[in-house]
DNA sequence: GCTAACATGTAATCCGTTACATGATTAT
DNA sequence: ATAATCATGTAACGGATTACATGTTAGC
């Protein structure tokens, strides 16, 4: 529950769509977009091993004969755990340092808690972009004359990344409130 | 030169700016947009002292009278292993796991490289991207489909970031082919 | 006199990287 | 047979987080 690494959270998010090994975890964090996850071994096995000692997931042997084969599931505690940390509040430390962790929270949300709390999650995330982007504009205007080209541009393009981001949010937001009537919390 | 971390860049190219302490620097990772690093005594002390102990950056005692503060230029030394890091050719692997510490790269690029060395970037990042997209987008096309409505907006979040990083790539590439002449690598 | 800001550090702990180690099965 | 892939781990190391520790100076 407390000090996990996102890994840990990603492996606990992956694991509630199917049970999956070790290395089928390593292969989908090599071969696809999620791959900004860590697919060594090092990283991997040890995160699991974590996951299980708090009892969050559940290590169970496959196929006794030859190649041993770990698959594990999420107890009902790591459900809890997980479901815990993708719905908390947005703080402004999440929108300024988090961003990707925020992500990740979201990509599960339909999978593990629900449509209502994705849109839940999709207001309480505009509303902190809302309130950030003004501190963040207003550094640009300040700085931006004195800057050398290279370090405006950057600048801009994180800028740029936050009215993205706002921009996703809302579209998202359009696509849960139209498509379903979905509207409790 | 060798295994570094980002944070020790973000320092070194800091320094370069102008002479600084680690209270200078905790400052601007904490109330500047440059605030992705940590501001932690924790983190930036033991990082100037690698940097120190690299022969990378000199830190010399200012203002004998109490308040001691010592504050750090970077060595000859250290401008050339920035410079090296810098400049070094885009990998696969850097836009597919490290585009942060791209544009960091970047954002100095005019301080301590040249407008020159910019577009040679900006042009080895736009290449990286266009044969990058490919692949993800087929995911996407691939997976979309049967993917839950968050999973799925999440995911073309991420492919959406990176075409937004080739159009700024590319409007970037603009401004500095527009204002300057300079052509050559 | 007290609080806030200035200023620098250390220690415990955790986690990820890198490299190493081992062995089974499938395909050529 | 032998290479590739499946499959799981460990050990050394490095760096970041968190919390602690210490002392100075300026402003109210």
């Amino acid at each position: 529950m407390a000090r996990d690494s996102i890994l840990g959270y990603a492996v606990l998010g992956l694991l509630h769509q199917e049970e999956r090994s070790g290395y089928d975890l390593r292969k989908i964090f090599a071969n696809t977009p999620m791959g900004t996850f860590s697919d060594s071994p090092g990283a991997i096995y040890p995160a699991l091993r974590r996951l299980e000692e708090q009892g969050f997931v559940r290590g169970q042997l496959q196929a006794s004969s030859g190649r041993r084969r770990r698959v594990f599931r999420p107890t009902a505690s790591g459900k809890r755990a997980f479901r815990t940390w993708q719905t908390k509040a947005i703080t402004a430390d999440d929108i300024m340092h988090r961003v990707d962790d925020l992500m990740l929270r979201f990509a599960f949300m339909d999978e593990t808690a629900s449509p209502a709390q994705a849109v839940r999650f999709l207001r309480d995330l505009a509303r902190g972009l809302r309130r950030h982007m003004p501190s963040l504009r207003q550094f640009l205007q300040a700085n931006a004359r004195r800057m050398p080209l290279s370090g405006r541009l950057a600048l801009e393009k994180g800028v740029r990344d936050y009215e993205e981001l706002l921009r996703w949010s809302r579209r998202a937001l359009a696509k849960y409130t139209k498509k379903k009537g979905g509207r409790r919390t």
